[in-house]
RNA sequence: GCCAAGGUGGCGGAGCGGCUACGCAAAUGCCUGCAGAGCAUUACCACUCCGGUUCGAAUCCGGACCUUGGCUCCA
């Protein structure tokens, strides 16, 4: 398996620490409001991630901070007269409804930096001890000039970090040094106390403290936003190193690409920014998992509700394989018997596999997927595939549905094609019905029944005999 | 200014030295009572521009141009 790596640029095999033991960190969101489609794309590729490490065999850690403790937070807790905290917890809980409404379902802890201050605290004490970090009368910094390394991720050196865009604070010995802890401020409600008196940690220690907690100084995988290059992980790597001694902090930097929007950054200031739960109101979780794992993860992607419809078509197609199998399992004797594992099958999983193993290339397994399908309808058509390969075929698609996380099978999410309930009665009445009308040739009637049905989203499908299929119409979508 | 990611067919989006990516949309045919779904075929066969290397370049090298992002708030 390779993994492409931010620290050199290139693709390196992977190779865990411990065996077969996975320790995956990814930078969760700072709960001040809620989280955008951007943030969606960031935690679903890592949820996809996770999936595929598990399924390699690997027991995977997969650890994400949550940051309740920020500038940020306490600003917009003053502006809606709510506490820091409460404004906080909401928040937190309204990501993890996000994710839950994502499936991204893979994180085993989330760390919230509040409860980790003491494990902050020593990590910031033995900066100084060390030397690597010094006391003003704001704060604690980390001293940017003792970490010779410093700009190592980014592939950036010392005299190009002097340019600054924000005025540095005077206190600071170089304007390239960060906060580590920042000292309580005229009215802050939310400190603790410290070495340095009452205050709060600065933005980067939280992660390597939380780090060091779970996985130790040394971890597989960092993953993350391509914003959070530098400065937020170029800090993480000097705390940490500093603090341990011991390179790398991490093995393997993983960075998603951005989602724009008509090619520019998702920001509130532009007016283009979508939260996830307002996506969710016009389109469905499948449709966007679909369109994110449509392109690699490092590579940006423009959202658009047409780009997503045309996911949902291409899932579609997926789908409508799955159930034109259920209806060729249900008619005995339209297929061969056989009880060899079918070339297709096989094919279709090393490739699935070889193209994930090659830097989580989700824009080929999902070719390869594509392909699948094509091939077995075109054998379905030509009849010449096994009641056994397509009973394969239809687990191998669940299979690699629980990889990406998206359902290629329908039936498993609702009424598509079983009277369920007493609509479900009621359609299979009026195909009943108009089976009858078929058999006396009444086209006009039986096509006005159809038509109608589908006005109702009920998508009917004839066969040559039987009364044929229905389903619900268009498992995914959107509505603009 | 420095660093990074990009510019590919009607659209989305891979590939990164030679073979149709794939998907969506479209056209035609097969199938079907018709439709849908499916299959097959097609689309004067696309790669920002200019040089160069090569038997051969979207892919490598050099040089332009353009877009986006980071440079202490950022997924």
């Amino acid at each position: 398996m390779k993994i492409q790596s931010t620290m050199t640029g290139n693709k390196e095999n992977f190779l865990a620490i411990h065996n077969n033991r996975i320790n995956l960190f990814v930078c969760g969101p700072t709960v001040y409001d809620d989280s955008h489609i951007g943030h969606a794309r960031t935690y679903i590729a890592f949820d996809v991630v996770a999936r595929y490490l598990k399924y390699k065999g690997f027991s995977v850690f997969y650890l994400q901070n949550i940051t309740d403790v920020d500038d940020k937070i306490i600003q917009r807790a003053a502006e809606t007269n709510t506490s820091p905290r409460s404004l906080a917890r909401k928040f937190e809980q309204r990501y993890l409804e996000d994710m839950q409404a994502l499936g991204v379902t893979n994180v085993n802890y989330y760390a919230r930096a509040s409860e980790h201050i003491p494990e902050i605290i020593d990590q910031i004490v033995r900066l100084i001890e060390l030397g690597f970090a010094y006391e003003t009368e704001t704060g604690v910094y980390f001293d940017e000039s003792r970490f010779e390394d410093f700009g190592k991720l980014s592939h950036q050196s010392a005299e190009d970090l002097e340019k600054h865009r924000i005025e540095p604070d005077p206190s600071k010995r170089n304007p390239g040094d960060f906060s580590l802890w920042k000292k309580r401020q005229d009215g802050e409600q939310v400190t603790w106390d410290s070495p340095w008196g009452k205050g709060r940690p600065g933005w980067h220690i939280e992660d390597t403290a939380i780090t060091e907690t779970y996985f130790g100084a040394q971890y597989d995988i960092h993953g993350g936003a391509m914003d959070l290059i530098f400065p937020h992980h170029e800090a993480e790597i000097a705390q940490m190193e500093a603090t341990s001694g011991k390179k790398p902090l991490v093995r393997y930097w993983m960075h998603t690409g951005f989602l724009n929007v008509m090619g520019e950054k998702m920001s509130k200031s532009l007016g283009n920014f979508t939260t996830i739960r307002d996506m969710l109101q016009r389109c469905d979780a499948d449709s966007f998992r679909f369109f994110v794992l449509s392109s690699h993860y490092r590579s940006p992607i423009d959202f658009s509700l047409e780009a997503i419809e045309q996911s949902c078509s291409g899932l579609e197609r997926i789908r409508q394989l799955v159930k034109i199998i259920d209806a060729q399992l249900e008619t005995p004797g339209d297929s061969l018997e056989s009880d060899e594992i079918d070339a297709n099958v096989i094919e279709a999983r090393a490739k699935f596999i070889e193209h994930m193993d090659n830097d989580f290339n989700t824009t080929y397994a999902l070719r390869t997927v594509f392909e699948l399908v094509r091939d077995v309808n075109r054998r379905i058509n030509e009849k010449t595939i096994s009641r056994r390969a397509l009973n394969d075929v239809k687990e191998l698609l669940r299979e690699f549905g629980e990889i990406l996380g998206v359902s290629f099978s329908v039936t498993e999410k609702g009424p598509t094609g079983t009277a369920e309930d007493q609509t479900g009665n009621l359609i299979e009445l009026f195909i009943e019905i108009r089976q009858k009308l078929r058999e006396k040739k009444d086209w006009q009637l039986a096509d006005e029944i159809r038509n109608r049905l589908n006005e109702l989203n009920v998508v009917l499908e004839d066969e040559k005999a039987g009364k044929g299929k229905y389903s619900i119409k268009k498992s995914c979508g959107v509505s603009k």
